[in-house]
DNA sequence: CTAATAGTGTCTCTGAGACACTATCTA
DNA sequence: TAGATAGTGTCTCAGAGACACTATTAG
């Protein structure tokens, strides 16, 4: 008979952009160790569920948002990444519009508040590792898939499609060829509504042709 | 006191170019469930180890193979995915040089034996998933990293190198467009020597400039 | 009118891929 | 000599990126 005395949880990377930067959710920590001190949202995984069940329950509780992004990660199995004993740990990355988040859902009182991610408090357990990872791949299938869609509200002009690449590459592409791109990956399509933004010329909103996550070669 | 009923593996899908073909080390299980059919080397982590300690530790039981590449892939949490109860793993990717596994070493009985990719047996638990999983991401790092030099040998010539990627991806690119863009991305660089493989011209022999793992589009 | 962004167009350079040619070995 | 692969070169086309110009709004 095999007997462990390892414990598993997942933990989630939320993901949004709000006020022109990329934010990510933290939660308060209520208890040692590391008490007060941020950390991502998290939890053990129940005996009769999945990990993906296991990070929607806890994505759902803290942001209220049932229809987010979610993909897998990496699994931190550090031997003393938790001071209370032998945790292995399944990293999932979640993507949502920041107006969907609803932080006033959490039935749990974790005080659970975005930061951008380039402000970011210190964090508990391993958390800043996990969530340097976890930069690093959204950046990553940002440039080769259509996952940005995901961030943006269901209808957006192309200019707000060029923005969420500038704020989470922290460097200004050339927007002109930036539209052109995407206008010929045929990935979008026009809504046939206008919006005004501005003093200026009015612009088109565009939507996602497929929600479907694809590849798709974008920067 | 949190109380959990689910066991933690690892599976280790070892990779291998010989005879012309792509080939993966397959166990044969001595115990029931799925008695005498073949599964991908794996088993219980223990509690001082972490995951990557563990994979390494079967991957080199099999093979004696102790400096493999390795890259964590997937953790595979299906609750139905045991028969025996809970189990979730967490699958590694090791790739190594056919000259440097040595079957024998194996401490295990298990009947460890290579098999081409495209003639596979059926295989045991959810192993058919977690291996079609595992070729996709070895076909996808070998585009657009330097991850091939842990199939090759120390020295190569180009059309060896070209042959990895023509078994792999079974289908045949340019050879000459192949070896100028390999020369063009300075990865490899010409030991000197020169080698005759058949009734023609000799091939200048290359090795690798960095064994680390880089960033570099191939394909 | 001006200021600001929307939207389209032009130019250049690089690189992918199709394909030709010469070099060097053994039988 | 022939047959095979090694190694280098040429050509064309598509796409990335720098940059110019016109369109449309509010004040």
């Amino acid at each position: 008979m095999i007997q462990q005395h390892i414990l598993m949880t997942v933990d989630g990377i939320i993901f949004t952009i709000k006020d022109q930067s990329l934010q990510v959710l933290l939660i308060e920590r209520l208890l040692p160790p590391f008490e007060h001190m941020r950390a991502l949202p998290g939890g053990y995984v129940l005996d009769n569920e999945t990990l993906e069940q296991a990070v929607y329950r806890e994505v759902q509780e803290e942001t209220g948002v049932n229809n987010a992004y979610l993909e897998q990660l990496y699994t931190f199995s550090d031997l003393d990444r938790d001071p209370r004993g032998r945790h292995i740990t399944c990293a999932y990355m979640a993507l949502m519009r920041s107006d969907d988040i609803d932080l006033q859902a959490g039935s749990d009182a974790t005080n659970a508040k975005l930061f951008p991610v380039n402000q970011l408090p210190e964090l508990a357990f391993d958390h800043k590792k996990i969530l340097n990872y976890a930069i690093q791949r959204l950046k990553y299938k940002l440039e080769y898939t259509n996952l940005v869609q995901y961030l943006l509200p269901e209808s957006f002009t192309l200019t707000e499609l060029y923005q969420v690449y500038d704020i989470v590459f922290q460097q200004d592409f050339d927007i002109r060829n930036f539209k052109k791109k995407i206008l010929k990956l045929n990935i979008v399509e026009p809504t046939g509504e206008k919006v005004v933004r501005g003093v200026h010329r009015p612009a088109m909103l565009y939507k996602f042709i497929t929600p479907d996550t694809a590849i798709v070669e974008i920067l």
